[in-house]
DNA sequence: ACTTGAAGTTGACGTAGCGTCATCTCCTAC
DNA sequence: GTAGGAGATGACGCTACGTCAACTTCAAGT
């Protein structure tokens, strides 16, 4: 007993074109083929076939089920599973981060609010926020901003970005570590995050305290320092205020 | 201030062949191409770009991205982002259902098992368990099973997989609704796998109990039943002692 | 003015797993 | 002998670019 290639593809529910497609790539060759060039196929093409539908229905690639079914032993078989099943757990993980970054994201927008929130030195200008920021510390300190900003080289951007992801990176191991806000490292970093900031605005006191309060208080820049680290937000505040008390007047 | 195609690329991370591509597809047109096909961008186009990368993170399509960028109001912008966020949980879902079933994978493999362990009427042989077989019910049997087999068509093969399955969709269903397995709705869906059967192999009251013991007994088989539904393998089990009891000698 | 080297450009193919034509050939029945 | 159905073989399409290859362009140096 024989089977055509479109009983096949009857009984097993793909495709011709399936088929054809295995037989191109040596997954799943014919029994046999007529002079004609029909295809042939036997029980035994059925249950490979079979076990190849079950293995691409749990995800596998057509090469690692190529792999799986020419182990000779269980063992390397067993193996290219596990890596299968790691790599499920990690993009499942992978997803539900990206539900709730999405879920975030509505939200922000559903308040109203615009997308991409990180800038430079946020709270500042030169970003979505603009007219807040108008409003929030005056035209000149905005309008100085744009100028400094808009004169800037791609080198300077690019190291203004990186001396401010370097400043979260290196306060998250802090605070990782439970260094105290008032401890020294801590307040070194902070002024240079202070004197970032003079570049193109110079909070006084109370200016740099409300700003470190606003990282915690405004979503859409919590967001930004809690992706790097849970609790960096807050921490940031009370680094700010130390600071603010004991350096600023 | 503009830049560079390269400049964009290291300031964002991403390649200068990705910005010629969203250049290519429309979704980045840089600000302004000069006489010599060089291409410049703005400002404008930065803040695009991040907001682009934002929802490429997030798992859209560039489509998809397209479209959430072009939307005049949020309203819909966050239609698109509702419609991916259901996406990705059903993914998810998907891909935990994908962990479990790889992880019984692996067990029955190093249980020194087989893949696919269902075939038609289960428990007979022109499967992987041939060997078994032969050992559990004598190679009479087996050799008057396989050479039915091997004379049925297609079609004959398609009925008696479709037969199989409406068996245990029926089965599941009478179990869902609590109804005993003396009932006779019951008695009369294991009467037609007893039939079925009798195609190749006549069991007698002992091999009938014994083989509705086996689909509980060996994982290879369970698995398959209790797929279709938990508990189902123990309800056929019972179903068939009572049948075995009342109908056969 | 000419050359050189870096940076940029436009094709074009490759990736995974087939779907979907278009075009040809084969086989069987009448 | 011929019609019609089944099957065969290309070839393009899809996603989001990576990766050559083969040419230009542009700014700097001689």
């Amino acid at each position: 007993m024989s089977w055509s290639i479109n009983e096949v593809a009857q009984l097993s529910g793909v495709t011709s074109r399936t088929l054809r497609h295995y037989d191109a790539i040596g997954l799943l060759p014919p029994a046999w083929t007529a002079p004609g060039g029909r295809r042939h196929y036997e029980q035994e093409q059925l249950f490979r076939l079979q076990r190849i539908l079950l293995l691409r229905d749990l995800g596998l690639g057509l090469d690692a089920i190529g792999d799986v079914l020419a182990a000779q032993d269980h063992h390397s078989a067993v193996e290219v599973l596990r890596q299968h099943r790691t790599w499920l757990l990690r993009e499942r993980r992978r997803l539900g981060q990206l539900v709730k970054t999405v879920e975030d994201t509505i939200a922000t927008f559903e308040e109203g609010g615009t997308m991409n929130p990180s800038e430079i030195y946020q709270g500042f200008s030169h970003n979505e926020y603009e007219a807040e920021a108008r409003q929030r510390w005056g035209d000149e300190a905005v309008d100085r901003g744009n100028a400094v900003v808009a004169e800037w080289t791609p080198q300077q951007w690019q190291d203004a970005k990186a001396e401010f992801n370097s400043q979260n990176q290196e306060l998250a191991q802090l605070m990782d570590d439970g260094v105290a806000v008032t401890d020294q490292r801590v307040q070194d970093i902070i002024d240079r995050h202070y004197n970032g900031m003079t570049l193109f605005w110079t909070p006084d006191r109370e200016s740099y305290t409300g700003l470190g309060q606003m990282y915690v208080d405004d979503e859409r820049f919590a967001q930004n320092y809690e992706s790097v680290r849970t609790g960096l937000a807050a921490y940031l505040r009370d680094a700010m205020k130390v600071y603010a008390e004991t350096r600023l007047s």
